[in-house]
DNA sequence: CTATAAACCTGCTGGC
DNA sequence: TGCCAGCAGGTTTATA
């Protein structure tokens, strides 16, 4: 799935290719693919906007446009972005060879750039420069960022009783990490995923810090993770798969220390770790286990029995 | 504040 | 071999 380092390669790449280049014409094969305005305006808006610059947040791609606009892109979980050279007849729209195209953009040297996504879960919006900043508010640190320090880090966690795993994944904490790469930064720093954040020592902080960087570093070293999906704009995998440490390799041995690593769900995700290199945390600093929906169904039956007497 | 679940979607997998 | 339930996960929204 795209997370950050998938995003950034593809940001990368794509100012290497775009920027220069009009945008002479759009196309909508899925209506809800576009988040901002409607399709009609979004597709009238575009012919004869020039590419000025590609950027990224978080895991938004963001193309600033003239006529102060700016395209914002979410890949969610299918979406992908694809360069295809100039159709060869007069044809740019029957001849995008992928079956799952939700919009194209036609460009002034006849190359189209393809937004695909098998899902449907992607969003293209178009907003003017003055409103990005709307757009992307709530949006938590960036963890490739200056602002995103070991202080900073611990600033984050004091006081926060959550379990680390779905802290790594709130955007409004720290902005681009999923699920493959929270699990690879907690095992990189030695961290369970259940451990409460306030419980972490300086230590722990500083290398839990130091293992997001490396971790998102590296993912972005070999073109991103493809586990399924992500491409990048030549349509190419990604090679980090070969570089994960414990993201969807239950069973098999730590690459550390041999024990075989474990799978749990942990806020609906798949959770991936070592046992031994992540020690699970101690009892008093463990979340409290949520009752089951058995258990709470007996504890409202006592309430109301209670309430009756 | 924190947690949970469902919704959005469809390709893929595993079980029978 | 073929069918189908269930899983996968980024984000938003609703509920407790």
């Amino acid at each position: 799935m795209p997370e950050l380092p998938e995003v950034e390669y593809v940001a990368r790449q794509l100012r290497q290719t775009l920027v220069g280049r009009t945008i002479s014409d759009a196309r909508v094969n899925w209506p809800r693919t576009i988040a901002h305005p409607d399709v009609a305006t979004f597709c009238a808006e575009l012919p004869g906007a020039h590419v000025l610059g590609i950027d990224r947040r978080a895991k938004y791609l963001l193309i600033t446009l003239s006529g102060d606009q700016a395209l914002l892109i979410h890949r969610r979980m299918t979406g992908n972005l694809l360069l295809f050279p100039a159709a060869a007849d007069d044809s740019p729209w029957e001849e995008v060879p992928d079956p799952y195209c939700r919009a194209v953009f036609l460009l002034d040297d006849g190359c189209r750039l393809v937004f695909t996504d098998p899902r449907k879960f992607g969003r293209i919006a178009l907003y003017p420069t003055s409103e990005l900043s709307a757009a992307l508010h709530g949006l938590g640190l960036e963890p490739l960022g200056e602002e995103f320090t070991p202080e900073a880090l611990g600033k984050l966690l004091a006081g926060r009783s959550r379990q680390m795993k779905p802290l790594l994944l709130d955007q409004t904490c720290i902005a681009g990490i999923g699920n493959i790469y929270a699990d690879e930064s907690l095992f990189r720093a030695g961290i369970h995923p259940l451990r409460r954040a306030e419980t972490l020592t300086p230590p722990e902080v500083a290398r839990l810090h130091a293992a997001i960087r490396e971790v998102l570093e590296l993912g972005i070293e070999h073109g991103g993770t493809t586990f399924g999906r992500h491409q990048d704009i030549w349509g190419e995998a990604g090679r980090n798969r070969a570089h994960l440490a414990v993201y969807q390799r239950a069973g098999e041995p730590c690459l550390r220390c041999g024990t075989p690593l474990v799978r749990v769900v942990v806020a609906q995700r798949g959770t991936h770790f070592c046992p031994t290199c992540q020690p699970g945390p101690a009892a008093d600093t463990l979340v409290e286990a949520a009752p089951t929906e058995a258990e709470r169904e007996v504890a409202s039956l006592k309430e109301r029995a209670s309430a009756e007497k």
